[in-house]
Parts: C-alpha cells; structure tokens; sequence
DNA sequence: CCGGATCCGAATCGATACTG
DNA sequence: CAGTATCGATTCGGATCCGG
C-alpha cells in the first residue's frame, strides 16, 4: 500500500492513481497531439522540473499508458491504445477549464499542442457536419496552427511561427479520413486557407471560444485581426469551436 | 505566480490547477452523488486526512466548483452549477479506470458513492433507451444500492445495509423525471426490483462490467449470487452496464 | 547537444492530537 | 460534528552534473 494509494476500489480512484499526479496530464495532453521527443515535451511543458518529467515518463510507462516508439533513430515517447483511451478525459477537462481561464499572466504562455488541444475540446463535430469544408490559419499569442475542418472531422497542425506569409484561397484537401497529423509545413507553399486571423494575447482565442465576444466585435476592437480572407468566416469558427461560457466567472485565481 | 500554477494559458492546464490535487477530484465525484456534510465525506474518503478535506472544501469553495448549502440545519456541501459540469470529467475518468482497477486488494474499501459513479461511468443510455424498464438490488461488496433503469435514464440509490430483506418484483416507478437522488430506503417496505444480486469481493462486479467473465458464467462459478428474480436479467445488467475490457491488463501496480 | 540522473531547500501531504 | 494544530515523511522545484 504505497503512500498514494486512495485505499478505494473504484475506477475514478485507480484513473487517479494512474494519472493524477502533477504533470502526468500535461503529458498525456501534449502525447495525444502526436509522438514527442523528451525535449519537446520539456519544452512544451517549460516549467516541468527534468526530473519530475523523467520520473512521469517512467511511471507512465510502466502503467503501460506511453511507450518509447519502437525502430525511431531518435527516442519518442507516444501513447500506447490504452494511452489515447485518455483522450475522452483530456477533452473534457480542456471544455471544462476553458471557461475559467480568465486573462492571461505575464507569466503564462501559449504552446502549438496546448492550444490544439484547447480547439479539440471546444470543436462541435455535429455543428461542422452541417458547415463547408474550411481550412483556417490561426496565429494565437504566437502559436502558429493550421485548422482543417471536413465534415465532422478536425486536423489541427503546428506551423512552427512560417505563418506569416500567406496565400490565397485554393482549398484543396488531402484524400479523405487520412489527415496525416503533425505534418510540417511546407515551408515556401501557399496555403489553401479560406480565413487567416491572429490574436495578440490568447485571450482573444477564449472570448470567441466562449461567446464572450462576438466575431465582429472582437475585429472591430481589434482583439482578432484578420489577416486574409473573408472577415465573415470568423463566425463560421466561433460556431465551429464553442464551449458555453462560465455562468459566473470563477472567482478564484490569484 | 504561486508554486502550483503551471505557467501555461490553457483549458486543460487551468482545469489541473483547480482541481488537480489530490483528492480534490474525489470530493468531487462524491459530491455528484448527493450534498455530503464533512464527516459523510470524510467517511467515503476514508484515509484523507482530516486537515487535507479541509484544505480542499476550502479551495474548491474559492474556486467557485462546491459551496455550503444554504438554508439547511447542518452543514452542507454541494456542487455549484459550474461543478456539476465535471460530471463528464469524472465519468470519463470512471470509464477509463475501471479497465485498469484489476483485482481489489485487502486495504482497499467499497463504498456507496464510488460504486453509484463507477456504475454511472458504465451506464449506456443508448442501449438503456431500447431495454424495459428495471430494477436491481446489488450488494456489491458491503455497499447496497439500488438501480433503477428506465428509458435512457438511470437512477442509483444507496441502501445502506438494507438491502437483505427483499420482496417480490412489482415494478412501480415515481412519476417521470423526477427521480428523486439519495432517497432514504423504506426499511421495512418491499422493494419493487426484478433482480438482487450480489458480489462477494468487487472484482465481481468489475468482470460483469468489463465484459472479462459473462453473468452465466459468473453466477455459476459463484462470483456473483443471485438472491431474488430471474437470473437472465444478470445479462440485461451487463448489458446496459458495460465498458470494454483494457486491452492487455496494466501492468504497473505494486 | 540530447536524454536524463543527482542533490538539496521548499512546499505539500499524512497521521494524529486537540478544540469550540 | 466540523474543523485546527502540529510535526515527521514525501514530493516537488530549481539547479547542476554526466555519459553518449
């Protein structure tokens, strides 16, 4: 009976002792985006101490939720069948927090896989079904990301800040359920993206996401830029991506 | 900048620093079943230490997820709207974990209200919705509960040790919608159910869950016992409680 | 450099005793 | 019954160090 053990039988409690430690999620979170190297998820998660990220590694290994990826030159981690199972939890806990983000802290920052998990919380798949097809390129407090909406599905990707130079409208997707995640950005190409826009803080991203700020509103105050493409398919993403906003904000929060 | 904040402007990042810490999410699941006072909680929890639920009760208090009841003689704590809307974290954590909670162990205890989450982790509504209506009588390793099914609604109360005397199956049901949660048993009334079963150990009710051991096989390798009704309905049980058995068993555990 | 391992002060947790 | 108070045992955070 090791120290933190509940002493319960019960799922919610064993789900606890698996991951509930500090950081454990954070991995997971950042593992479900795609395989990640040891410095990558330092790097993601900046404020993890080496050996705190080491010990998780090891523990979550051997509750077989993540395993190195086998015959890669380089060491990846990434989440065994099992491990992605986590991903109902993970969602529902991003749907959850967003609501009680508030602004954000000097101190705080924004990462590519954080935020692609933040957008797979809040994505509607019924809402899509009934939309066109749309790609999206967000730049979020610095996060560069390619959105792809087809249908009920969603293909989020890093675009590793080559953001800025953007091209028309092309639309052209890759044959069907075979989004290939974490492809990297073709760096000299036009992107076939319908609506460019980017948001200085972060908080922009959470007021459309939440409905505290309608898309209009938050171009006209400037919250939002839109850098290319009609103005108007910002609707189409705040509908596209929503989660209810927190009856009272949480008061909370130092 | 307090030590516990992880530094990252994301939903699933503020979810982990309001509910996080250990056994913060334990209150909370206990919550979900009924307003609990201090010592109720402190029962179902029963290795947290006395200054760590008070810590906790303090916190999520602040943090706007649980309050003190109102106007009630004693003290009580319940979920705030925002808090009940962890009910999806929490189940989809139950969902998960149940897969990896293997075989219980001699410290570990059964209680009421972590067996009525698990069971709403298990509950498939969809199937639920194409099943008639039912009620079962469970002992499940010391705790007694009753479960009532109808359409995609279930119902699950605690028996609190009454559940031995038990009459015949007469299937009436309170008025629609409005099962009334946490209803005191009628100690000396016979109760409407079609099946009472129970499980010696908790694992029993794990392997019906799972899918590991099928009910006529459970009963007559003596795992689970059948006390009243017609045993067949131990399928529908199975049937309307289930979440697929964890692929190759975690191997972690002490 | 990358992938960790080691060391140590600070914060948190666990067990128990105590109090209004 | 609903918490505080205290104190030793763990864990965490920050930094440095090491082997390939």
């Amino acid at each position: 009976m090791a120290a933190r053990d509940y002493g319960q039988y019960s799922g919610i409690t064993r789900a606890m002792e698996l991951v509930g430690e500090r950081w454990a999620l954070l991995i997971v979170r950042d593992l479900l985006v795609g395989p990640r190297r040891y410095g990558e998820l330092a790097a993601g998660l900046h404020r993890i101490p080496s050996n705190i990220l080491a010990a998780r590694l090891k523990e979550l290994q051997a509750a077989g939720i993540i395993r190195r990826a086998p015959r890669s030159r380089v060491i990846l981690y990434e989440l065994t069948p099992y491990g992605r199972e986590l991903e109902p939890v993970v969602l529902a806990l991003g749907a959850w927090g967003i609501k009680a983000m508030g602004d954000p802290r000097d101190e705080q920052v924004v990462t590519a896989d954080s935020m692609t998990m933040d957008l797979r919380s809040a994505f509607r798949p019924q809402v899509a079904l009934e939309l066109p097809p749309t790609a999206y390129g967000a730049r979020l407090a610095g996060a560069d990301l390619l959105i792809r909406v087809r249908g009920s599905t969603l293909d989020v990707t890093s675009g590793a800040g080559r953001l800025g130079r953007l091209g028309p409208v092309d639309l052209s997707f890759p044959p069907d359920p075979a989004f290939p995640t974490d492809l990297a950005f073709p760096t000299d190409l036009a992107f076939p993206t319908d609506l460019v826009f980017s948001t200085e803080t972060g908080a922009g991203i959470r007021q459309l996401i939440t409905g505290e700020l309608a898309p209009d509103r938050a171009i006209s105050a400037g919250v939002v830029e839109v850098l290319h493409g009609r103005s108007e398919l910002l609707d189409r993403f705040a509908t596209t991506f929503h989660v209810a906003a927190c009856p009272r904000p949480v008061s909370c929060c130092r």
